[in-house]
DNA sequence: GATGAATGAGTCTTCATTCAT
DNA sequence: CATGAATGAAGACTCATTCAT
């Protein structure tokens, strides 16, 4: 119990965290709960987290920054935009079906500014690496002239909605090849001549 | 001090609980902010609402059934499916832009059964009304041959996640038209010959 | 609704009174319960009554006037006094049964003084009845020669275990003739030469 | 502020309890008097008993085994019915002595199903060993030829009178001897011829 | 570093009582 | 005389946070 444990009880802690703002969203989560699922007293975590905020800013943060370097990984060695587009969607989606936690990114009960502000930045950021893919399909002429922006955020809201979906443990979701197809080639009928 | 008519009392604490649970969800929201927001006191509210419960099922209810209406009047006269899809995702982005509390819907915190239940089924009857359209699109060779399923699935997902965004008061959301046009086309260029 | 309805509005919110008091005893009952039983709005028991104690303290001022009438009738043309203890145990017990309100009597959740009191000097009132019958049975040689005061108390206590009883709804009840006649005779038995 | 032991605070939340419940009755107490009577806080009674239900349950439930206890312990060596009556009798009277708070066991207040069946079974279950101890003696033709159960039902009473007077806090109780003696040899004077 | 007992402000809810009509 | 809408103080219970050990 010395060594680094340290580390180590910090880790569960913040992993029993993840489960428990999962099960019952930040308001509902209580830090005996957390402290039960970490094996530690309630005591022990305000030695590691200064209060429930910044346990909770702390998920929030570790979940964007690695969904942010999966996202980087997959796009790495892809320079066909639609391909492009295809990675970053799976991607979102897979990591989204892992961490049932990052619902809390969709959440409404944040009181506080901070968590806010983070996350606003981070949807941001993600939305405009979408519209740069877009772009350069448009650019390239492999996608129809269509206002990046715009497309962007469809794209964005699209996925948006599907982790929301999947959060709310409702049944119903597409699959993110078929997703894909649909939001490449669109709903009509191609002419084929 | 009780001038007032029961009906406008009743309406009064509706509205200000609408205010209240969309900036604070369910859990977050308190019966002192509700009562405060209507203007009386709290025992007041529980005259009209035997718990907090009753009084956001209440609302969630009224949504439902105003968006319910509103949808099935827009599709009324229409026959043509693209133009269905049109009126279907508009009215229920308008609709939500009118209601931000319909954030409700999305929110996590509703820890008691009714609620959810009342919930999915609605969103389960939205998505099929969504499904019927589509197959109907593809049975008459206007949309290409998609599974309606999953097509349902997609449009709805999108059209969630652009209600979450903009609940979330982030800025930037694709204008309905806009989305109905690349939900139809698609991103990728048609092959003009 | 006029001629002489304030007497039979009085005595309806007496009546519903009496039974909402006997049936939640006097924390628990509500004027709200009360003022439905009476069928007249909460409102109204307040013209009559100006708190929820003067209505408990009216109440219990009548039991106690009509049991005393009731025993002084009973008492009254009987000059044998193992013929007077029965009729008093007796008069006690049927009153009883045909109040149950009476339980108040026993209860212990008067938090205020003035009920305390009138109570207490009409069980005193009571017991020492008793007591004037058993020292006469003494005088006269019927009776053994105890002391008058503690068997007033053993016989009072008696009845009073007797009614709490019957009031807690529990089953087993003696039966007045067989209370009385154990009283009289005593358990052990008698010689019989 | 936390030196003092857990048991130790148990203790003390308990024995407030006690006071506070004897005083006010169930639903008169509140849990900010018992916690004031206990020197914690109130969140501090919630660490140790669940809910009012259960801080109560728990002194009823200690009141009835300590009670058995003694009345065992009393009977146990007595083979004469007319003593072991006494000793019944007596035990019950002196231990309703030392712990006034035990009215609540004739409280007419709760609400609540668990407590009062728990009660009704302990007072059965005194019942049936008093009629044991009748029966014996009607056996052994040292009582006189009364039905055991209804004699049970009296004595039962009249012991439960005499404790209920006395909680209530009316001065006037027979001394255990002289019950015992009146109820055994009866109020009418042995015929000695 | 870790514990867990303790706190106190805050939550939902109930209810005696008042008062304009 | 009667209504019933409204009040506000209180009650049971929860929970983030602190602190002596």
């Amino acid at each position: 119990m010395n060594e680094r444990s340290r580390e180590s009880t910090r880790q569960r802690i913040l992993s029993a965290s993840q489960k428990v703002f999962a099960e019952h969203g930040y308001t509902g989560a209580n830090m005996r709960l957390i402290a039960q699922g970490a094996a530690v007293s309630v005591g022990c975590v305000y030695l590691y987290f200064k209060c429930k905020d910044e346990l909770y800013l702390t998920l929030l943060e570790s979940w964007m920054n690695e969904l942010d370097a999966r996202t980087t990984d997959a796009l790495e060695n892809i320079v066909e935009p639609a391909e492009a587009l295809a990675a970053f969607i799976t991607t979102g989606i897979v990591y989204a079906r892992e961490h049932k936690e990052m619902v809390l990114l969709q959440g409404r009960d944040l009181g506080f500014a901070r968590g806010l502000e983070m996350k606003q930045q981070f949807l941001r950021k993600r939305r405009s690496l979408i519209e740069d893919i877009v772009r350069k399909g448009v650019a390239t002429g492999i996608f129809c002239d269509c206002d990046p922006g715009e497309a962007a955020k469809l794209i964005f809201c699209s996925m948006r909605g599907f982790i929301v979906t999947m959060m709310m443990g409702e049944e119903a979701l597409y699959s993110p090849e078929a997703g894909v197809e649909l939001l490449l080639n669109g709903l009509l009928r191609r002419d084929t001549p």
